[in-house]
DNA sequence: CTTTAATCGGATAATTTTATCCGAGTTATA
DNA sequence: TATAACTCGGATAAAATTATCCGATTAAAG
């Protein structure tokens, strides 16, 4: 579904919210141990992250990721899928067609695109804000 | 969503099967030709997918591989994936934790696991007898 | 029996994705 | 001003995926 890059992306970011959450900044070596992932592999993530300002990146000592408070219900799950995976999920052909046209449409077309708004749906109303909630309230772990 | 080779082997199984239907062999140049595939690539796959008993091949001039009328029905698009992709999509993560677990769910998990199941339902639901009739009939296309 | 048209399957190559290395730059603080 | 704790970013390495090569085998047909 998603790449590992992706993967990790949306852990980091929800990881890093529930920080900024509670006013606090993050690091890289807390974020990868907060999401088991692999620390220079992040730390390219997070480097594309920040240069397309989903997060703020704070350089020296004392320094790290964090989010602004007020972007928390702003920025979508969509928003990360796109910045690392691009939007193929959610507007290409199913089957690897050039392009999904329901003028032509391959034979899984009609079946798939149903799946495929759904999807997008669901990421698109789903904020880092109520995942961070869901976390920090122990509801949902990002590491098991 | 599929990998390459699941999109590979899902066209080239519905490619099959438009002959099949007709009570034709058909061949793995004729199939690579029928929905643009690399053909070494493609040979691996319809190997992959032989092996697993989803088509039938024949050895020899005028051989290929052609696929039991019976089975036209039978062989959902769930089968074809899972040989070739396995069944990561239907049962695992979606943020890569180790394991789908609703107990211990990853923030995605509630909104995830309804998609995951609509994706399984239509998998498990389409026959490669519709889709290689969709294709007969003009509805739906293998190449563009 | 020979030729021809196919698949089989092992080896290799190319590309993409994932992961790591390391020197340089930045900033707080002692 | 020196040091320590960070990120930045270019280079490289490792692994997985995608793609190709080619000799062996199989079987139909002349
Ligand atoms: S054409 Fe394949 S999904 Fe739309
Ligand atoms: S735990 Fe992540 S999708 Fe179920």
């Amino acid at each position: 579904m998603f790449s590992k890059a992706c993967e990790y992306g949306l852990k980091a970011m929800i990881s890093i919210a529930t920080k900024s959450e509670k006013g606090q900044r993050t690091n890289l070596k807390e974020i990868s141990k907060d999401i088991n992932s692999p620390e220079q592999f992040t730390a390219k993530i997070l480097q594309q992250l920040s240069r397309n300002k989903l997060i703020h990146s704070v350089q020296g000592a004392h320094g790290g990721f964090e989010i602004q408070k007020e972007n928390l219900g702003k920025i979508k799950l969509i928003d990360i899928v796109k910045t690392i995976d691009g939007d193929k999920l959610f507007v290409g052909c199913g089957l690897g067609l050039n392009e999904c046209d329901a003028s032509k449409p391959c034979p899984i077309h009609h079946r798939f695109i149903g799946i495929r708004e759904n999807l997008t749906k669901v990421l698109s109303e789903t904020s880092l804000e109520k995942m961070s909630h869901d976390v920090n309230g122990g509801l949902a772990f990002l590491n098991r």
